[in-house]
DNA sequence: GTGTTGACCCCAA
DNA sequence: TTTGGGGCCAACA
């Protein structure tokens, strides 16, 4: 196929995401047609250092709009922050009124 | 080359 | 409710 790879699709549809919304690992793993393999989008965040390219990878959460990725952040506190500057309301580390800012990939492209 | 781990998800009991 | 199993695939020891 095209020289991009997984992660590249990974970043290229994490930059998309709107300000105040939010998406799970695996809608975007759907999105680019390897619903099974929601892994490696997780994975592909940790690696996602892109060169000249902020990637909003604070708005990615699991299925339960749980931020399961905060720990890899240098605060706990970071991610969850990023998130209520924009306006996302976070109860318990968790996403209020997920399926309310949920922003679904396959929709929008 | 093999085994384990992991920012996940789905289903069954 | 919790627990257990399967799947997927890159990175690492």
């Amino acid at each position: 196929m095209d020289g991009i790879s997984f992660y590249e699709q990974v970043y290229q549809l994490v930059a998309l995401i709107p300000r105040g919304r939010v998406t799970t690992y695996g809608a975007i793993a759907k999105a680019l047609g390897a619903a099974k393999s929601s892994r490696m989008v997780g994975t592909a965040l940790i690696n996602a250092h892109h060169p000249e390219q902020i990637l909003p990878i604070y708005r990615v959460v699991n299925r339960n709009g749980l931020l399961t990725g905060k720990h890899h952040y240098e605060s706990s506190s970071h991610m969850q922050q990023l998130l209520e500057s924009e306006g996302v309301s976070i109860l318990n580390d968790q996403v209020k009124d997920f399926k309310a800012l949920f922003w679904d990939p396959m929709q929008e492209l």
